[in-house]
DNA sequence: CGGTACCGTTACCGGTCAGTAACGCTGTTA
DNA sequence: TAACAGCGTTACTGACCGGTAACGGTACCG
């Protein structure tokens, strides 16, 4: 039996906890009664709560990031249809009804020290989003990706918190509308 | 003597410790060793952390809300002018040497529930700044000033924290950029 | 069979932190 | 002078929280 590990228990528990209510509000006894497990458990599979949370942090970023680009490959066959398929596939999320705006950028915020590796795992994220829209903009050619992908991540950033605490998932299609005139001016033809 | 009330020290010190290292992870006592002051003339002042906490953001909400619009103000003479203005006064916020981003956005994050009164004071500070930004854009006569201030604040909160977490003021002029587009395409010629 | 890997239970430690109590000092005002 | 308001000092409480120790149980695998 035993069809989850323990630690996939835990991992997936402590995302869901993290996320919803706070990092440092979270303590580590609740997310041990939530995955209906002991507390030696939880510290044979992780060394510390830091751990546990930079642990936790990872997995959440590889499935975001897998969502957002697939979504952005899959609905969209040149460079500038799948940065507007990567907005929609935004308002998707937002329109999920536990979202809680972007983990990483909620941890980064909640641990401001640039030393912190949950800090450095967190801002990762956002340079690896970065990284993605970039490619698609040098692939399209554009003359200054570099400016034009900054500018998309303003937006990213921008409709993921003004759709958090507003509680309004269309403004990711005010983003997309910014987006798709920022590409049309960026010769990005395609 | 006395030249600042006990109150305003302690107001000052844990607006800059709470900004600078996180409400949450700023002990009641750093305040009172910052402010040189004792516990018991904390207690005098304010009745709990909450309601120092709640002070501080308001305080802040005050001073950084009457920076932008002054700023705002002094820089443009017609709406349009005063909203790129805006946008310039963003970029010399950025710039302060210990720029830590938006004080509310990271209080709203680090207390997520949405009743904690911490919250709603965070989010009436950007319902504030929507509320300045529509009122210029109605102002000039925009047909469609809700949808174009929910951009703006898009614009706004994304180079917030792009800056923040990169390090890189002039994403302000990014945004301005784009809000100009913006207010070219929403019939605002002013 | 015997070893090993994993798990649960219980209890505990040490530290931190918000908040309070009691007392005495000092300056101001009337 | 007397009363009051604001402050400092010291010490304390009670709760919470991260992390550990010790022990016994169970399933798998050679």
């Amino acid at each position: 039996m035993q069809r989850v590990s323990r630690r996939e228990q835990l991992l997936r528990c402590a995302i869901d906890l993290f996320y919803q209510e706070g990092i440092q509000a979270t303590g580590v006894e609740k997310i041990l009664s939530t995955a209906e497990t002991s507390k030696p458990t939880l510290y044979r599979h992780f060394n510390s709560k830091t751990e546990l949370i930079v642990a936790a942090l990872s997995q959440w970023d590889q499935e975001a990031r897998a969502f957002l680009t697939s979504e952005a490959r899959k609905h969209g066959d040149t460079p500038k249809a799948q940065i507007l398929a990567f907005f929609d596939a935004l308002g998707v999320w937002f329109a999920t009804p536990d979202f809680r705006g972007c983990f990483c950028m909620n941890a980064a915020i909640e641990f401001p020290d640039r030393d912190d590796p949950i800090h450095q795992v967190a801002v990762a994220h956002k340079n690896q989003l970065h990284a993605f829209l970039l490619g698609l903009l040098e692939e399209a050619g554009a003359p200054e990706a570099e400016e034009v992908a900054s500018q998309l991540m303003i937006l990213v950033e921008g409709a993921i918190i003004t759709a958090h605490y507003r509680g309004e998932p269309e403004l990711a299609a005010r983003a997309r509308d910014m987006a798709s005139e920022i590409l049309d001016g960026a010769v990005v033809v395609g």
